[in-house]
RNA sequence: GGGCCGGUAGCUCAGUUGGUUAGAGCAUCUGCCUUUUAAGCAGAGGGUCCCGGGUUCGAGUCCCGGCCGGCUCACCA
């Protein structure tokens, strides 16, 4: 018999005698008086004179997590929502039943006790327990309580024992609630209406990507899961849902990374008669806001560089080359980047600057927009860790954009990048059907050409356009990335309660 | 997909140049202990060294292949 088999047989066997005590194995209920939270907030100030002359009585639960025996008496930690509160059990107290009930209870067991609170002699908040009783049995031992459960794979995919051997991880969870929650609270504020678009499109617009491709048996209809809710949401403006927002998953059928899950949540707005420049000064308002709201400061530490989420700088991607630039004597020209020689010229003197590890190759056939973005990408993300608004990008990697009054070649578009990633994309969304037209025909030749993640033409969309959107402007933010600053979480997959993984070949069986 | 690193008891980890019967702490079991807190004391049990080949008198250790994971590069948000 292997040894967790051997446990699980001798745990099988106490859970017995605990019924040949007279107890319930798996009782239906508990009724306690107060949660952890509660006794803590309640009577972690009270002296041990006020607590003895009180004397209150409580009925509390939790997860059994630390045993002190001491003879016939002993002491137990109870966790419960993150809290944690220490029973005093004694065996006149509890009685010869009663206290045989205790003394076959487990780590990790379900247990709820009754009693009065008190002082102990080091002066901890203890329960004096009175009754103690099993509430529901942990078959299998929990994970080491001093180290925690280290190994990441097994964090990963029995994310319930993460969660209770790491009180830190619940910690990170609790704030991305509390992230989601302050971002809905300030989205009404400002008079949006969170609406739901659908998961499954027949076809995947609204941003460059791989779809994940699906079925509908009935329909016999072949479906994307969708990439983006953009042209769903677009669509509401123009049924006169000026302000409409949607946090979801999306989903891409592309590499995993420390800042890429296959699925992953945004959170989209779209605000008619506005136009970038207003979205602009709204993300400046809006990130300290729910930091504040969801970590009490904008101040945060990430990695060994403390970011100042109420700080923005702004440049245009074209400034931002040259800014991050690292060398004066071959940085480019504003006027270097309208010329494709000489933006050839710009990436070949990088491309001398740099080992062979970051050099950047551009494939033949790239648009001059694709070519500043790629350089852009290359020359200052991984630079840009104090929030940056980086505004105006080439038409030609921004489809669904309007273009500058002044240079139709360059969107008004900006994103945010912290940390040196890519936090939010938004833009004066293009309303004009025939160029939205125009635009979509422009993808369709790069997915000719072999571009496989170009746009689709979408005749609906040009349709809806058709019958008028008010001007507007449109944001998509990352929230899984946004939670990973405000957490200093290095790795997606620690935001995420179930990140994606191979599955396990076969789980060890539990029981039989 | 490429490169680098890792997988040893339920958990956290050691394991030397390839050499006796693979170790420790926690957890488990037995005994003692009625204010401890990583409780303590005495004792005991617990291993598919990720899987499959190979080299060798001998493999946890070396070689080859595979599985799973981490980091990183590429792709992307």
């Amino acid at each position: 018999m292997s040894f967790d088999l051997e446990l699980f047989e001798q745990r099988r066997q106490k859970l017995q005698q605990i019924e040949a005590l007279g107890h319930e194995a798996y009782p239906h209920r508990f009724a306690y008086t107060h949660t952890l939270e509660q006794i803590t907030a309640a009577y972690s100030e009270k002296t041990a004179e006020e607590l003895t002359s009180e004397k209150p009585s409580v009925r509390i639960c939790g997860r059994m997590q630390s045993i002190r025996g001491h003879g016939k008496a002993g002491f137990a930690d109870l966790v419960q929502g993150g809290q944690r509160l220490q029973i005093y059990v004694r065996k006149d107290a509890l009685g010869d039943n009663g206290f045989a009930l205790y003394r076959l209870l487990d780590l990790g067991d379900l247990v709820g006790a009754e009693g009065y609170l008190f002082r102990t002699k080091t002066g901890e908040l203890s329960l004096h327990a009175t009754t103690v009783s099993l509430l529901a049995k942990a078959m299998l031992p929990l994970p080491e309580k001093w180290h925690g459960l280290q190994d990441v794979e097994a964090r990963y995919r029995q994310r319930y024992l993460d969660l209770i051997a790491n009180p830190e991880v619940r910690r990170v969870f609790a704030a991305r609630s509390r992230l989601v929650r302050a971002l809905r609270e300030a989205l009404e504020r400002r008079g949006y209406m969170e609406v739901e678009t659908p998961m499954m499109q027949p076809m995947a617009g609204g941003a460059t990507a791989h779809p994940f491709r699906t079925h509908h048996n009935a329909l016999n209809l072949d479906l994307y899961l969708r990439i983006a809710p953009e042209l769903y949401l677009k669509r509401l403006v123009v049924g006169g849902f000026d302000r409409v927002y949607e946090i979801n998953r999306n989903f891409r059928n592309e590499g995993i990374s420390t800042q890429h899950n296959p699925e992953f949540t945004m959170l989209e707005f779209y605000q008619a008669y506005s136009d970038y420049n207003d979205l602009m000064e709204m993300t400046e308002k809006l990130l300290p806001e729910v930091a504040e709201a969801t970590c009490g400061t904008t101040t945060l530490s990430y990695g060994e560089h403390t970011i100042d989420l109420s700080r923005f700088s702004r440049f245009t991607l074209r400034e931002a080359i040259r800014e991050f630039w690292p060398e004066e004597s071959s940085r480019p020209t504003l006027e270097d980047f309208s010329d494709p020689q000489r933006t050839g010229a710009a990436i070949e003197a990088w491309n001398r600057l740099q080992g062979e590890h970051d050099r950047l190759v551009i494939p033949a056939g790239t648009s001059q927009g694709a070519t500043l973005a790629h350089l852009f990408e290359t020359v200052c993300e991984r630079k840009l860790i104090q929030p940056t608004l980086i505004y105006e990008f080439p038409v030609e990697v921004s489809p669904l954009a309007k273009s500058k009054k002044d240079e139709p070649g360059w969107v008004e578009r900006f994103e945010l990048f912290v940390a040196g990633m890519e936090i939010a994309n938004a833009y004066s969304e293009l309303n004009d059907p025939e160029e939205q037209r125009r635009r979509f025909e422009l993808q369709a030749a790069l997915k000719e050409k072999g571009d496989r993640e170009a746009h689709v033409m979408d005749e609906d969309y040009i349709r809806c356009l058709s019958y008028g959107m008010p001007p507007t402007a449109g944001e998509g933010i990352g929230i899984d990335r946004l939670v990973m600053i405000l957490t200093g979480s290095r790795s997606i997959r620690d935001v995420i309660l179930f990140p994606l993984l191979r599955p396990e070949s076969s789980p060890a069986p539990a029981a039989e």
